[in-house]
RNA sequence: CGCGGGGUAGAGCAGCUGGUAGCUCGUCGGGCUCAUAACCCGGAGGUCGUUGGUUCAAAUCCUUCCCCCGCAA
């Protein structure tokens, strides 16, 4: 079965790293242009180009997915199948119909829950108890093909989008190499999702940041925990911008209001929350500072009690 | 050359209109106490990121390089 892989990031990386490693025959890698990034704005390749270049696979990179070239690229590769994992861009319907067996992708989330751009970090947001991977065949419509196979996992309570992400992304990985074996041996199972149940994720930009003490300290645990590694959940402290990185809970009750600093010690940040509850915060990062425990924090810098933060 | 912040005792910071370094925590020793993450006394611990320069004298001014961080992508 040849095929052909379409993606950018470090979650289609370690899918093609599994087909790689499992001795599928890939016939060419499609990844995003080169595009300058970090500081310095340095030229970078994507992971996926990373790690086809290494295993010396040809790599495309077409700027446009719509004039043609992608598609002759694709059609003189002849394929049978394509997989397509977080590549970044909508491919247009006469690329998709090339493949014999079509094309598949990797999703993470339980579909049709969660279609859309940030699967991962909404699950952990929410606070849901359980999330997963599904495979599925590539429709028209964004995350709204028929499903092969999913996997279900528990969060955990304290689990980062960042760690739910590498547990996704193997899980996923896996699951694809399975979808794949099955569809070679023409036993995949091809389920139409329920769309009545379908719901969408907008991707993550930092106006989300900001905490809301006015919460519970779970429904703020999951803020932090959600919006790591990017962008980072923030608050407001004496007039600067910290980025919270963890909270623990505590068994403290308080009158104070909402937002209000409770204690400051070498155990790091208590801060009130809603009804009476209260949350320590136990990592943070300074302005211009790098991240720290909020008891080291404190050592440099005294914050009073009652100190009331937004 | 995309913009900006920073590298000072184990940790976090102050000092930076030049005169060989200070605070909080930790650590070690002693004291107080029924007791303590408390309190009191005392001690150890720093080539002030690196290179060169200016100066009678630099952590403090200028310069080279290295590393860290935020924004932007």
């Amino acid at each position: 079965m040849r095929i052909v892989f379409m993606g950018t990031p470090d979650f289609a990386a370690a899918s093609l790293q599994q087909l790689i490693r499992d001795g599928f025959e890939i016939a060419g890698v499609f990844t995003q242009p080169d595009k300058p990034k970090g500081r310095g704005m340095e030229l970078s390749f994507s992971p996926v180009k990373e790690l086809a270049l290494q295993a010396g696979l040809p790599v495309y990179q077409p700027e446009k997915m719509r004039d043609g070239t992608a598609l002759r690229q694709i059609q003189a590769l002849k394929p049978d199948i394509l997989v397509v994992v977080a590549y970044g861009r909508i491919l247009p319907d006469e690329i998709l119909a090339v493949p014999r067996f079509g094309a598949v992708n990797v999703h993470g989330s339980l579909l049709p829950k969660y279609r859309g751009a940030a699967p991962i970090q909404w699950a952990v947001l929410n606070g849901d108890e359980t999330t997963g991977v599904t495979t599925m065949y590539l429709a028209h419509d964004m995350d709204a093909g028929d499903i092969i196979f999913k996997e279900e996992t528990a969060i955990g309570e304290f689990e980062t989008s960042g760690e739910l992400f590498d547990r996704l992304m193997d899980m996923g990985a896996k699951l694809l190499v399975k979808t794949l074996r099955a569809i070679d041996a023409g036993t995949a199972p091809r389920t139409p999702q329920d769309h009545s149940q379908a719901s969408y994720v907008k991707m993550l930009d930092k106006s989300i940041c900001p905490i809301c003490w006015n919460q519970t300290p779970r429904q703020i645990v999951k803020h932090i925990a959600g919006l790591q590694p990017w962008p980072v959940a923030t608050m407001e402290l004496e007039g600067k911008t910290f980025r919270v990185f963890r909270a623990a809970y505590t068994e403290t009750q308080t009158e104070a209001a909402p937002g209000t600093v409770v204690s400051a010690g070498n155990d790091g940040l208590e801060i009130a929350c809603a009804d009476g509850e209260t949350l320590r915060i136990t990592e943070l990062q300074a302005p211009g500072k790098k991240r720290m425990a909020a008891g080291d924090f404190l050592r440099g810098h005294a914050v009073k009690a009652g100190t009331v933060c937004s």
